[in-house]
DNA sequence: AATTTCTTGTAGATTTGTCTACAAGAAATT
DNA sequence: AATTTCTTGTAGACAAATCTACAAGAAATT
């Protein structure tokens, strides 16, 4: 049982990302990419469900809605994505389609960016993947129990 | 090795983290603490070090010295801290001390506090310890392979 | 004694993030 | 057909965090 409050879980884990948040513009940087981290958190997204709708992405990087629009402005605005309203089949649906140059700079911050994250490990032996299911179900379950939303 | 940043620990810790911010503020506002989570710290910081001089404060919380300050001020003009000089020997040291009400509310928000970090818990099995240790390496790391500094 | 360094208080300025609101187009419902 | 709901674009207000800068007092160094 933790004595202190800034010797707890939660904060801990407040103070490392801070940290990691730093590094990784760090790491933007010094590699001069034209985006920021969060910009590259949304393509990251599109990659992983092309078809999500703005709503819905701003739930995944748990930004507000309107939030959400502005950086998806910004990446259209440096040429990364386009937005573009689809008829499929009945429905109508705004999508936020990669460009060229958006592939591009997507692929060329994915070589690089293992590194980054294997930088950020360290030598405690443990498995990283329990990490990340406990962060997640601390996520889900603080959600829930506080009732947070983002708009 | 996760293919999408999105999927990996750092982002994941952010967006834990973020949660978590969240879930605090819930709890002090829903008790009605007149300090935030980001003063409670403040305090906890003095508590675990008395003698602690603004600068290394500022270190510990990972913000700003001067953001430091405005934290101290704002506890101060609240009557929970005294910024007093004192002498200490041949040294002239700023300290900040816990007033009779600080101590009060301090104890009212501990007394409540370990329930909240429990609340946060998740049933993965999994050492919390562990994880704290893992989070403090990696903060270590970060901080110096990226120089990260705040100020 | 003079200079430099350290610590602190504090005041803008800037950036970043968040919240609220409103209009518009399309889909679903009545 | 009319109304309601959903999604989006966007603007403005607001709040929080950060950065920069400067002055002042004290300590350390020269």
């Amino acid at each position: 049982m933790p004595e202190h409050y800034t010797k707890s879980l939660p904060y801990e884990l407040e103070l490392t990302s801070r940290i990691l948040h730093e590094a990784a513009k760090c790491h933007f940087a010094q590699c001069n990419y034209p985006i920021s981290p969060e910009e590259f958190a949304i393509l990251d997204c599109l990659y992983l469900k092309p078809d999500i709708i703005q709503i819905d992405l701003a739930r995944m990087i748990l930004k507000g809605r309107a939030h959400t629009g502005r950086f998806l402005k910004s990446l259209e605005e440096k040429g990364y994505v386009k937005r573009k309203s689809e008829r499929n089949g009945s429905k109508t649906v705004t999508k936020n389609i990669i460009t060229k140059e958006g592939h591009a700079l997507y692929n060329r911050i994915c070589s690089e960016i293992d590194k980054y994250i294997e930088e950020t490990n360290s030598d405690v032996n443990i498995q990283i993947n329990d990490v990340i299911k406990l962060l997640q179900e601390i996520r889900e379950n603080c959600m829930e129990k506080f009732d947070i939303k983002f708009e």
